[in-house]
DNA sequence: CTTAAAAATGCACTTCCATTGCATTGCTCA
DNA sequence: TGAGCAATGCAATGGAAGTGCATTTTTAAG
């Protein structure tokens, strides 16, 4: 199971709900998936993605990405017209600055907009 | 009612999420709350807060801002130890260079670690 | 002041998604 | 081969957001 859920994953190009996987596999139950899904993130194989809808969404890792260990550094594009969320990972996040005494771990930057499908 | 609502969140620094008032008034009903606040929303007296818990915050717009038109460009920390949600209203959302066809409408930048009273 | 319309509030209900307990099934390896 | 552990499914729970409708309160016209 967990290997045609991860098949499944690398071969879309967008980040995925839980409900979105769970059309994928009709005989599979959202409790598997769930779980899948969260040992896939604590392994580091995928990584969990809040875009702001209030809707959690995971996406593969890329080969290289160490997102179980430190920061996801790249940032992510929600489109409002189409509702799809993708990894931007070319596009890492810049460097922020903090007032004194604020300790960063962890960096979530979200654009929200028309992606390159609507856009048009 | 508005005029309390509206007080007590002046009177706090951090973001607050619907249940934070509704503790806060043990008399008013969540509902009043949550049409309260989406109308100061709508009125630009709030703005929303997306921290990546799942729940909204809100927490009062600065004079001057001018989020109800467009985008709210300071940046926010959410503290993972002690839960709270400040806006870093001095801290302006540097400039995204997003891939040829993105649009972008709206960014959202959340910075999670330690805040000033917890990272001692 | 009286009264009708509009706005605000409260209650109950619904929906949606995340999460968990527990029983069952499947798999691995001694 | 069988015991132990991992994975799965089912059912239930919980939390928060959102909505329909009745009631109360406010506003403003006459
Ligand atoms: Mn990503
Ligand atoms: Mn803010
Ligand atoms: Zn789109
Ligand atoms: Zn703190």
């Amino acid at each position: 199971m967990r290997l045609l859920i991860y098949r499944y994953m690398a071969g879309r190009d967008a980040a995925m709900a839980l409900s979105d996987i769970e059309n994928a596999f009709t005989k599979v139950d959202r409790t598997t998936l769930y779980r899948t899904l969260k040992t896939f993130e604590e392994k580091g194989v995928v990584h969990q993605i809040e875009d702001g809808t209030g809707i959690s969404k995971y996406a593969l890792c890329e080969p290289g990405c160490n997102c179980s260990i430190e920061q996801d550094l790249h940032l992510h594009f929600h489109c409002s017209n189409c509702g799809e969320t993708v990894c931007l990972t070319e596009h890492k996040i810049p460097q922020i600055n903090l007032p004194e005494g604020y300790l960063a771990e962890d960096v979530n930057l979200v654009v929200t907009g028309l992606c390159e499908k609507c856009s048009t």
